[in-house]
DNA sequence: TCTCCTATGTTGACAGTGGCAACTTGTGGG
DNA sequence: CCCACAAGTTGCCACTGTCAACATAGGAGA
């Protein structure tokens, strides 16, 4: 419109709004692959304005990789917070989670993992591994503290647990494991497969 | 130079020597995300040349992943063609040719598994999953025949191994698995847990 | 051998991108 | 009230993917 937008020259809080906007955009079929210029857009600004609050685009992605795995190691954490009977039951209650999260958000856990975001740009993501690595690890030692779980080198377990998570979580999101394929509860299946390694 | 290319007219051979370029660049620091552009300067044609061989950079991509996808099945195959004592070594054997790939061609492994390729354009990437899932099944099969492993639904049991290689491949181009924090050995770890599970 | 059609090159253009510099408009602190 | 800084805008550059039109062979058929 010839007329001037109504909003003040200040936008008064355009980081947020860019990041809102990214995460919106994020669901949209090009992905993370979204542009800097249609971000600003959409967010009523010119297209150099989020380069006064993110150094470059790829910033702007570690951020919401970064709070992705906020938002996955806060469900994760919820799902254990309720008390659990059994070391299997955290087990499950984690890796369903997980898996969970992983599908409901498939782009955004691709951006988490992909290998475009500079893990440099943003300590977040140098924790990423710790986060849920560090959940796995208390499982598995808790299981086997309590005798549910066999005595094997706790790190090793966790790898696996978690490879085996994230494998599935990324395979699945990939139209992968359709049921005609894998059969109607695979990941009840992977999951049974793993704790008969684990239990005692 | 001023002086003409010595080069006729004719390529003789474009489209391999576009694959073969790209397949260069994809080891090269951007990865996946090079330029057509850059792949024809390499090349020594025009910008518009390889236009006339892929209908896109999704193609090019697309048969990029196709042949990564060829590639790793053969090295499967390659694993398995030995006599193998057991169940379990097959397994093994299997699972560290797949691991060993990934980390090998990190890449171009990533591409095979990004969203970014359109698998519409390339059956055989249709057949991807097809393909490590087959080798997968049939080694569960057979040691179920055998009795070395649990009587249990078969594709279950593939798709949990298929997730745990698929996982751990991930996480190592990741960096996520490293030494110090998940110990020397993890793949070796996982894969016992997984064979713990399996096995009667 | 010649002609014609197709394949495969090239050139040029378009619309868009990421990101930078210089400038403009507030805002807040002293 | 003034000034320094934050946070906007405008304009530009070099590059991209892709398309259309044109140029140059190459091969098949008469």
């Amino acid at each position: 419109m010839q007329e001037k937008s109504n909003r003040p020259y200040h936008h008064g809080d355009l980081r947020r709004t860019v990041i809102e906007t990214a995460q919106q955009m994020l669901q949209e079929e090009k992905g993370w692959q979204f542009t800097l210029r249609e971000v600003a857009r959409r967010a009523g600004v010119s297209h150099a304005a989020p380069y006064k609050h993110f150094p470059d685009k790829s910033a702007l992605l570690a951020e919401l990789a970064a709070l992705g795995f906020d938002q996955l190691r806060s469900e994760i954490a919820g799902a254990l917070e309720r008390p659990l009977r059994s070391a299997r039951a955290e087990f499950v209650a984690a890796a369903k989670t997980y898996v969970q999260f992983g599908t409901a958000n498939p782009s955004l856990y691709r951006l988490m993992f992909s290998g475009d975001v500079d893990k440099a740009a943003h300590v977040k993501l140098d924790e990423a591994g710790a986060g849920a690595f560090a959940e796995l690890t208390g499982i598995i030692e808790r299981g086997q503290a309590s005798g549910a779980f066999k005595k094997h080198p706790v790190r090793g377990q966790a790898a696996a647990a978690w490879a085996l998570a994230h494998g599935f979580t990324m395979l699945t999101i990939d139209g992968q494991l359709m049921a005609e394929k894998v059969g109607a509860k695979p990941l009840d299946a992977a999951l049974m497969s793993m704790l008969e390694g684990l239990e005692t």
